[in-house]
RNA sequence: GGCGGCUUGGCGGAAUGGUAGACGCGCUCGACUCAAAAUCGAGUUCCAAAAGAGUGUGGGUUCGAGUCCCACAGCCGCUACCA
């Protein structure tokens, strides 16, 4: 049990190194009263246009039944940290926070529970805010919205319609409202296939136990948690978000992601790049397409393969193998997903007795059915190159198919298996190409002979985005005479009724269906029973909390260009996203990430923002393990709770703490004797402050003097700390930020004369990290304003500049003494003094010095042989 | 299998190609105390000391490599028959 306590209590240690449980409340109480936080839109009293703005953002939580973790408040802090710091540098901050509230565990946990969501989710959210107040962060909370608000509901299900209402223009390659295609004169039939939001009937992951479908992306997840999920046809409303997979890509280059999170997208997103080939059946009037990323191999494909779902299976099928393909369907259909993945990559299959004919060579090639080709991507067939590819190959093998060489090894690897782009050969008109050549003469063969064509293929499918669930957006969708219909703007939000069973029926039909008064209108109409899914509200919230209580729009116009304005993008100037940094865990590197920036593009598209990306810069905070170095788990009772540490430690501690504990990107183990350490260390700048006496009041330190500072030393150290921390926050290297602070704070304390001004100075710099006990002190030494109010110190770097340094001499690049001189000590002399040195001496005795390197302040290589 | 990340004292971690181990934890010794806690001070990579060795392993570039290059190993994460 990593339970952890206090240092055992004695008598006389009731007392804390400093009384923050005294004052971190009262400070809390006074920012929630006075609104310190609290940032103006444009148009607003105290709004100041001369600023540039700062928009800095947390993933908001999900608020679980289990309040905040101690990985909550790593980013939190991280954010809290460079929100102060860029107000006190004189930007207009925008740091809000949120709940992200709808949600398939939030149903779970009230189902579990008995209580109805919308009590459980406004119980926790009532939880989280507590723990958000105590730890003392600086948000706008004003600016607070929960994803379940109606008036967050109606936005959501709005932007929903604007989505329902578009369609993808090929030519600009945007979305454009489909009222264009309707002067256009398409008919409602052409219109509803090009929606951006539309409904189809595909195959979908559909569990039981949850009484609803999951996106592909989620399945695992739930999975994990020991649900079980099986393969549906479904009528689904999805989301065409493949039309956008090219400028998802693309546009990834304007971002400052860290480089992990951009490839991560990149590939769940999938581009190949290759050819579509059509084969003829024989005998049939069918053909088949497939997808090849090789067009070059052609020649070499001798036999195909048909997912043994595809459509065409039963169609071609000879009669003779008729038993055989029904009884391999059939055993496929039932199959886990983990049976036909995972753990089985044995190759299994059966022949279908039909042949389909080679394009380019007119050979007739068997047709097979097999499960390691997938209905889900491409067209669902393949052309099988065994002596080419590893698993068309280890089929081959298995089944006495023919294998033939053409592509020619570059190296000396046996052809059979080779991969790699090589020569072509045994095919025609490709002999003597190398393979990115080959590949694109066969593509112009089969455009200019009408066998074929270039293609891009992307992995990502289009977004499945309804739900059968109870705690999730209705969708503002009526159903009249079979077709779909958007409600009007008025009726928004459409809010789900009020239901007493919502517990998983075990049939796929949606739960609202219940609510019959609510899903039959008046007028012979039907409501559309789906609810979205969790991503919906976080899709958008960072736009909402620009604008947190419009109720004409989303956000307006003017919030909109104001809080998109000045973001300073590294990689160039352009400005490109919305928020200038976003912090959050890497579990969201391709689902809400990528969810968000489609949504943002969208509504680009259409006008309603100005940047084409939502988050400029983003950071992803480690996880924090368990004091054993094991991810935190209730069953391994490494869980630290955050209310714990701030009851023993305090606030400050706890967030000193976090940012202490290494680099923030950084997996890293919790060790509550950390938490002690840093704790001792605000101890340590308290006593710079006060003396206790013996009663156990506190007394300002007679050390502390409102005069002019002369101690060379101590500005010195207190300047460059300033500088520091400052450089470091920008860089969010808050570990060393705070080590710096310690080693000034080591200053003060040795020092005889403790000058009001540089105190101050720094206790303005530890502010941003430890909000309370540096406007505690400050109050109490007789500040009569706010620190987090004042203006960031800016360093004296005269202060800083040193006239004498320790050189360092090395002979042959090993370390053999160190010599004080003067920093600019020309090359000759400091050479002088260093050859002077008996150490350095000994190791140069008798030998030829072939060589000095000198760099001034620092180094002194001495080259013997 | 693929992709990504990581590997530095007893521990968490510092180091624009320039003194490896900042800062903190732990530990040791000392001061204060009747004593302890708290606090303050000194020390703490290894080796008894000197010499030397030392940033996962092996090479390379360089006057100089934890840092750059090549190969390899181990651990962690994600993904997985993507044609």
């Amino acid at each position: 049990m990593a339970q952890f306590t206090r240092p055992k209590p004695t008598m006389s240690d009731t007392r804390k190194p400093f009384p923050f449980d005294e004052f971190e409340p009262k400070w809390q109480a006074r920012w929630d009263s006075e609104k310190t936080f609290r940032t103006p839109n444009p148009g607003e009293k105290g709004f100041d246009a001369s600023k540039p703005k700062y928009y800095v953002l947390d993933m908001f939580p999900y608020p679980s039944g289990a309040g905040l973790h101690v990985g909550h408040p790593e980013g939190y802090t991280a954010t809290d940290i460079v929100g102060r710091y860029k107000r006190m540098k004189g930007f207009n901050v925008l740091h809000p926070m949120g709940y992200d509230s709808f949600g398939l565990p939030a149903e779970q946990y009230a189902i579990k529970t008995g209580q109805h969501p919308a009590i459980t989710t406004a119980a926790n959210i009532e939880t989280f805010r507590r723990q958000l107040k105590s730890l003392g962060f600086g948000y706008d909370w004003d600016r607070e919205i929960a994803t379940t608000d109606p008036e967050y509901v109606r936005w959501t299900q709005w932007i929903f319609l604007e989505i329902y209402n578009s369609y993808f223009c090929e030519e600009t390659n945007t979305a454009r409202p489909v009222s264009v295609l309707e002067t256009k004169g398409w008919s409602r039939d052409e219109i509803d296939n090009v929606r951006l939001a539309f409904v189809a009937d595909t195959p979908v992951w559909w569990s039981p136990d949850l009484g609803t479908v999951l996106a592909n992306e989620e399945v695992e997840e739930w999975k994990g948690k020991g649900h079980t999920v099986e393969r549906r046809p479904l009528r689904q409303w999805m989301l065409r978000i493949t039309k956008y997979a090219q400028r998802l890509i693309d546009e990834l280059d304007m971002l400052d992601w860290p480089e992990g999170i951009k490839l991560l997208q990149k590939n769940w997103i999938g581009r190949s790049e290759g050819a579509e080939v059509k084969f003829q059946i024989l005998n049939f009037n069918s053909q088949v397409e497939v997808f090849t990323t090789r067009p070059d191999t052609l020649f070499g494909a001798t036999y195909m393969v048909l997912a043994p779902e595809h459509p065409l299976v039963s169609e071609i099928t000879a009669s003779e193998q008729k038993e055989a393909v029904q009884t391999y369907q059939k055993a496929i259909s039932s199959k886990s997903d983990l049976d036909r993945g995972d753990l089985n990559k044995d190759k299994s299959g059966v022949f279908t007795g039909a042949f389909a004919i080679n394009p380019v060579n007119g050979k007739e090639i068997p047709i097979w059915i097999a499960d390691y080709v997938m209905m889900g991507y491409g067209t669902g067939a393949i052309m099988a190159v065994p002596a080419h590819d590893e698993r068309d190959f280890e089929f081959a093998e298995k089944f006495g198919l023919p294998v033939l060489q053409v592509v020619e090894p570059t190296n000396d690897h046996d052809w059979k298996g080779y991969t790699d782009p090589g020569t072509a050969v045994n095919s025609g008109f490709l002999d003597g190409l190398p393979t990115a050549e080959a590949k694109a003469k066969m593509i112009d063969w089969l455009e200019s002979n009408d066998q074929g064509k270039r293609r891009v293929q992307f992995k990502l499918r289009d977004w499945l985005f309804s739900r059968q669930r109870y705690w999730g957006e209705p969708f503002p969708i009526v159903w009249k005479d079979g077709k779909h219909q958007a409600i009007p703007d008025s009726e928004l939000p459409l809010l789900a009724p009020p239901l007493e069973d919502y517990k998983p029926s075990g049939s796929p039909e949606p739960i609202l269906t219940k609510a019959r008064e609510w899903v039959e209108l008046p007028d012979g109409s039907i409501r559309e029973t789906n609810t979205m899914p969790q991503w919906a509200g976080s899709c958008w919230y960072y736009l909402r909390y620009c604008d947190p209580s419009n109720s004409d729009r989303f956000i307006s116009k003017e919030a909109e260009a104001y809080w998109s304005s000045n973001t300073q993008s590294s990689i160039n100037n352009t400005q490109c996203g919305m928020v200038d940094l976003y912090v959050g865990g890497t579990e969201h590197a391709v689902l809400h990430l990528l969810y968000a920036r489609f949504w943002h593009k969208v509504l680009f598209d259409l006008g309603h923002v100005g940047t084409p990306e939502p988050f400029q810069k983003l950071v992803n905070q480690g996880l924090i393990m368990g004091e054993d170095g094991q991810k935190m788990s209730k069953s391994r009772g490494n869980v630290v709770n955050p209310d714990d540490v701030v009851s023993a430690y305090g606030a400050d501690s706890l967030r000193l703490y976090e940012m202490f504990m290494g680099p923030l990107e950084q997996v890293k183990p919790w060790q509550m004797k950390g938490v002690e350490g840093v704790s001792r260390f605000l101890g340590k700048v308290w006593r710079v402050a006060f003396d206790e006496q013996a009663d156990g009041s506190l007394t300002i330190s007679p050390r502390i003097q409102d005069i002019t500072c002369t101690d060379k030393e101590l500005l010195r150290v207190l300047n460059d700390t300033i500088k520091k921390v400052g450089e470091e926050i920008e860089a969010l290297k808050f570990n060393t930020a705070i080590s710096f602070m310690m080693t000034c704070t080591k200053a003060f304390t040795l020092t005889e004369t403790v000058t009001l001004n540089e105190f101050i100075q720094f206790l303005k710099i530890l502010n941003p990290f430890a909000p309370h006990i540096t406007e505690e002190i400050h109050f109490r030494i007789g500040g009569k304003v706010l620190l987090s109010e004042t203006e960031w110190p800016t360093y004296d770097a005269s202060a800083l500049i040193r006239t004498e340094c320790e050189l360092v001499v090395q002979v042959n690049g090993k370390l053999r003494d160190r010599i004080w001189m003067a920093m600019d000590a020309p090359e000759e002399s400091a050479k002088e003094l260093a050859l002077a040195s008996p150490k350095v001496q000994e190791h140069i005795d008798g030998k030829t010095i072939r060589k000095v390197i000198y760099v001034p302040g620092k180094i002194m290589n001495v080259v013997v042989s």
